[in-house]
DNA sequence: CATAACCGTGCACACGTGTGCGCATTGAAC
DNA sequence: GTTCAATGCGCACACGTGTGCACGGTTATG
């Protein structure tokens, strides 16, 4: 049961396993006819390198570990692919980890990843404490964050991530610009940084504008449930006599917003303009489409692998901040004179 | 730069690798004051084993390959997220892989996964070919196939997957008690033998109640674009005056045919019943929220895991076929009289 | 013809871990 | 005091690969 190595291919060839390692490899040392030779008995054999023998001979296994919260959530999914697929096309392997939103539980992968010797780490809505961190310090394993959720930058490592500040101010711009003045934010409590920076741009941009702090509305989900339904429940919360204007933490909870406005009969956006933010798939299909700020989540996972490969190749670097943009859909319309008083 | 090996902890300690070795894998012929300050050392030195060095030894890497046709396709994300966690809870780690439904890049996933000497591995929506298969059979790693888009099942390979004929006949029940006698089918080209199965259960069950292929409309997807963009542009190709009820192939494509209705004023249900498959997140908050042929997504990766675990272990298996549900939301409702002629 | 330069190949080690076997030490039993 | 068992540990090898160095053989050079 035992797989074929090169010492069998060396057996079969007459020469030693040291020879069959050079010509392989295209060693130019080896002379054309050995080599030709070796390279048939290795298809003839089916032979396939150990990659595990050569990672431990190299000391390096070409190998990157990736903690995301979950997999199933569409902005993850997205940004996964664009990891997976600029990982593939550098011939890295990819491991694929997912933490559930438990910090503990993050830090436990990556100790696996470690153990596992991966060349880096990127480490997706890290929520690890600077205890957490000191450990990642000391085990001097490349990392890059994408959309750190810490209330504070990690020094000494990489990040990629968006403005979510600015795009908050858009969505307020957009929003103040159609006459809306009375507004309301849901928020996740599942990703604090990411959902402050969105809120407080919003509500800054709106103060910019003499907006009363007293009109502008936040409310956070206090569960962990999904993020559709979270959105359902947070609305049904609200008083829509009072605000005019809806802008959410990302497209799910708008989605969810907005069906639950349809089920009892509020019109958006006659009566309430709604705005998301991550422009997932499903934003265009809604009915109305969804007016959202943008976020390139593939480029986000492209970004994130490239900018780990280069630090592994030793190149300088410097952590990226992608810019949102504002897509302007049916969700979002002029307010209407009279309502929300 | 080197790392801390179980040589390091042994120059601390003064005894022999071997002895740290044992000591650290709870070996009894150990002395308890030797292994209680050979644990002390390891701690202080910070020290990680080797996986990598333990896996050559071994003969076994605990590490499992998944490849998938998309990340980011709501189905598959809830499949990965199931195998995901039945993986981790059982220390396995997860390679993953998106082929993007190119079937040799299917194989060549494979390839590299047996480079690196996975103890196992996952396809999902199989495409191989015989002679690929030929190959996988020939480097004799255990393989789990998951959903498999093959024609004909794989001889000496486990699978696991659902009933898609049930599926599609459990559609065609629902539809035709709720009197719709005018029907179409929207398929997907890129998974041929569920998208198959799917529509040959709803027409033979059609056909068993007596109506003619004649009223069983069928159409299918000629591109590789999304399956929201899919679902609406077929839609548009429908002449609503000959059908009453709608079979998608899975419910992104129900959500885009459902969002093409509404911007046509086609209103759904009372014009137009639609049915999707899956069960995916968005098809309880879609407007109407949509009745739909439900799978266990999770489960399914699960399942398919644990089937593969079993395998590795040399237990008796036996393949698994999960059975879907009828779920009845809002976007199906009984025929009105007098439409579609 | 002798020596140097060069080419092709093998020896031996390294990477980090686990383990069969043997050896030394200790204590007990006779 | 001798024999025997038990205990605690080290030696040496294996897993599969890559590579520095040396060595033997061929060819070119003086």
């Amino acid at each position: 049961m035992r797989r074929v190595s090169i010492e069998d291919i060396a057996r079969h060839a007459e020469v030693s396993h040291s020879t069959v390692s050079r010509a392989l490899r295209g060693n130019k040392r080896i002379s054309l006819a050995v080599r030709t030779q070796i390279l048939q008995i290795a298809t003839e054999l089916g032979y396939t390198p150990n990659a595990i023998a050569q990672s431990l001979q190299q000391r390096q296994t070409n190998t990157i570990g990736l903690v995301v919260t979950d997999v199933a959530d569409p902005f993850w999914g997205e940004v996964v692919k664009g990891v997976e697929s600029v990982s593939m096309h550098n011939q890295k392997a990819l491991f694929l980890s997912a933490s559930q939103y438990d910090p503990s539980r993050q830090l436990a992968v990556i100790e696996v990843f470690h153990q596992r010797r991966v060349d880096g780490i990127i480490v997706g809505d890290s929520q690890l404490g600077d205890d957490q961190i000191a450990r990642l310090a000391r085990i001097k394993v490349p990392t890059v964050f994408l959309n750190s959720q810490a209330d504070h930058a990690y020094p000494g490592f990489h990040a990629v991530g968006i403005d979510n500040y600015a795009g908050g101010v858009l969505a307020a711009q957009h929003l103040w610009g159609l006459g809306h003045r009375h507004l309301a934010y849901l928020g996740s409590t599942k990703r604090p940084a990411s959902n402050h920076l969105r809120g407080l741009g919003f509500a800054d941009t709106l103060r910019g504008y003499g907006l009363p702090t007293s009109a502008i509305m936040t409310h956070h989900s206090p569960s962990l449930a999904e993020d559709l339904r979270i959105g359902y429940e947070l609305a049904s919360t609200l008083d829509f006599t009072q605000i005019t204007a809806l802008f959410c933490y990302n497209d799910s909870i708008a989605l969810g917003a907005l069906t639950y406005c349809r089920s009892v009969g509020i019109d958006v956006p006659a009566q309430l303009s709604i705005v998301g933010f991550d422009d997932v798939a499903m934003a265009q299909f809604s009915m109305p489409a969804l007016t959202t700020i943008a976020q390139p989540k593939v480029a986000l996972g492209e970004t994130a692998m490239q900018l780990l490969l280069a630090v592994l190749a030793g190149q300088p670097t410097i952590d990226t901040i992608l810019t949102p943009t504002l897509v302007v859909r049916q969700s979002s319309a002029p307010a209407s004179k009279g309502t929300a008083q």
